[in-house]
Parts: structure tokens; C-alpha cells; sequence
DNA sequence: TGCAATTACTTTGCACGCAAAGTATAATCT
DNA sequence: AGATTATACTTTGCGTGCAAAGTAATTGCA
């Protein structure tokens, strides 16, 4: 029986989940000041592009899991950053919509990502291209 | 105002978040088989190596927050894979210490790594080893 | 020695992440 | 058309992740 693959220190998998919820953490003051958290944010940054778009799309696009993304859009929607209808023509699906607050917060947010960077200026332009890479073939295989 | 940075796609951090997620859902089925979540296991792995710990050391060694800790380790003791003792010469201090039930877990645990690491036939070992690097320049800067 | 600051851990409350079960509507099959 | 299956979303329950406040013991300083 081998057990030298059991060491902590040794867990890629680790390293992972310790980067995330580390990053995750690192949001949470700037995001605050626009009150959302970083799964909110998420679907904010995929609403600012779109304008509208189903709750499937939304699951597809952000990868958040469909019962939670219920409960976090209906949160969005009672700060009044979108709205949610039924639609006509197919009454279970439903439309998520920016609304003009919600709109309104893009310009806020827009300087959240060049502050987030600041805190990886160890990474060279050469690492983020590496890791963004290798995440994307991790990601795939995730389907 | 420039909004090119807050596209979803672009978000290194969001293809951290779906990875992390990803992989720790892909842990779940194999771990259940050892009646432990993803963060239990990282417990069980520091434990596995060293015996027995202070509440402060595991918080050390796994990166897992400190209010978090408590619970998971009332639940691993509740399963009787660890025990949990304060120390006479200090009594803030609880020593954590693998029981018998725990350490045999370690057999088959085992093969969870090597079954693991299937999933990720796509990746290179020069891929998986700038992953580590790149993240362990991340978790460098996190701390 | 006595009191303030620190340390080690616990508790609480909120927000997910996830699986599984549930509901309502739409599409398909005979 | 009526029954079956599939789709789109919701609900529920458990296990964290995290900040903030709390408790108890120890250390450090006047």
C-alpha cells in the first residue's frame, strides 16, 4: 500500500480549493461596497453583457448550479438589480432583466478587476496566459 | 469608463471558482464511500501524516478558517475518526488525535488520489506542474 | 501582584454549493 | 385526444466559508 500520494502537501487539488476561496475572500470588501457577494457578481457580469436572459442561460454561462441560482436571483431581485418574468410563450421559462439600478452598477463595478489584479503583481503576464489555459482544459473536462 | 475587464469570460478568478467547484463535486462520490466531504478529507490527510495536532496547526496546515474547524471536527469525532482532548499544561489548547477507526480509513483512502487524478488525462505533468507553481505563487500572495 | 492584552478555540448568522425531490408546463408518441 | 416523457425552474436539507462577537485561559507589563 502506497500512501506518499495522501500528503496534503501534495493535493493540486488543494492548492485549488485554498486559491479560490482565498480570491473569493479578497472580493468580498470591494464588492461589498456595491452589495453583492461573488456569485452575485458573477451573474451581474453575465447580465451587464446580455441584458436579459433565461435562468438556463444564466446556469450555462456561469456555471452556478440551478437550485442556488434561484435563490440568488431572487436576492438580486429584491435589491432591485433585475427582474424576473414569466414568459408567454413558454410559461416555465422565466426572463431575468438588468434593470436601470442594475445597469447603473456597471460603472461602479468597472474598476473591480484592475483592483483585484493589483493584489497578483507576483504573477507574470506569462503565468496568468499559463494558468488561464490550463484552467480552461480542467474546465472542459468538467462538462 | 472601460467595461472590457468585467466580461465574464475574462474572469481568471471565475475560471478558478467553476474549477475548484468541479473538482471538489468530482471528490464527492469517492469520498461518500469513506462517509467524508472534501473538507474532511483534507483534515484526514493532515492527520494521516502527523498523529496529532492542535486545533491551530490544522488550521495552519489546511488553510481551513477557524469557526469552520470547530464543526468539522465535532463531526469527524462524532464518527470516531479522531479524538479531541485540551492539553493540562494549557488548557485553551485541544489536541486532535487519530483513532484507530481513522487511522485504518488511511488503507482505504489510498487509492482516491491515483482514481482522482484519471479524470485529468487531458493534462500534461509539465501542465500540472506549472499549475502548482502558478497556484503556489497565488497562495503565496493570499496569505 | 494585578490588570490589560493576547491567544486558542467556540458560537452565531448569513450565503452559497450541491444532491434529490418536487411542481408546472410543453413536447412527443400512439 | 390522452398518456408519457422531457424541460424549466423551485424547494429542501445538509455541509461548509466567512466575518464578527464571545469565552476562557495565559502572558506580559506596570
Amino acid at each position: 500500500m502506497s500512501f506518499e500520494h495522501l500528503q496534503l502537501d501534495k493535493q493540486l487539488c488543494h492548492r485549488l480549493y485554498i486559491a479560490s476561496n482565498g480570491i473569493t475572500r479578497l472580493y468580498r470588501p470591494m464588492l461589498e461596497e456595491l452589495d453583492l457577494t461573488y456569485p452575485q457578481y458573477v451573474l451581474m457580469m453575465a447580465l451587464w453583457e446580455l441584458e436579459k436572459a433565461s435562468v438556463l442561460e444564466l446556469q450555462k454561462l456561469s456555471k452556478i448550479d440551478g437550485g442556488c441560482l434561484t435563490q440568488i436571483l431572487k436576492k438580486l431581485e429584491s435589491k432591485k438589480f433585475i427582474t424576473i418574468k414569466s414568459t408567454d410563450e413558454d410559461k416555465r421559462k422565466k426572463i431575468v432583466s438588468l434593470s436601470a439600478k442594475g445597469a447603473k452598477l456597471k460603472d461602479r463595478a468597472s474598476s473591480v478587476p484592475s483592483k483585484m489584479f493589483c493584489n497578483f503583481k507576483g504573477l507574470s503576464s506569462k503565468d496568468i496566459q499559463e494558468l488561464t489555459r490550463i484552467l480552461d482544459k480542467i474546465n472542459e473536462e468538467l462538462v
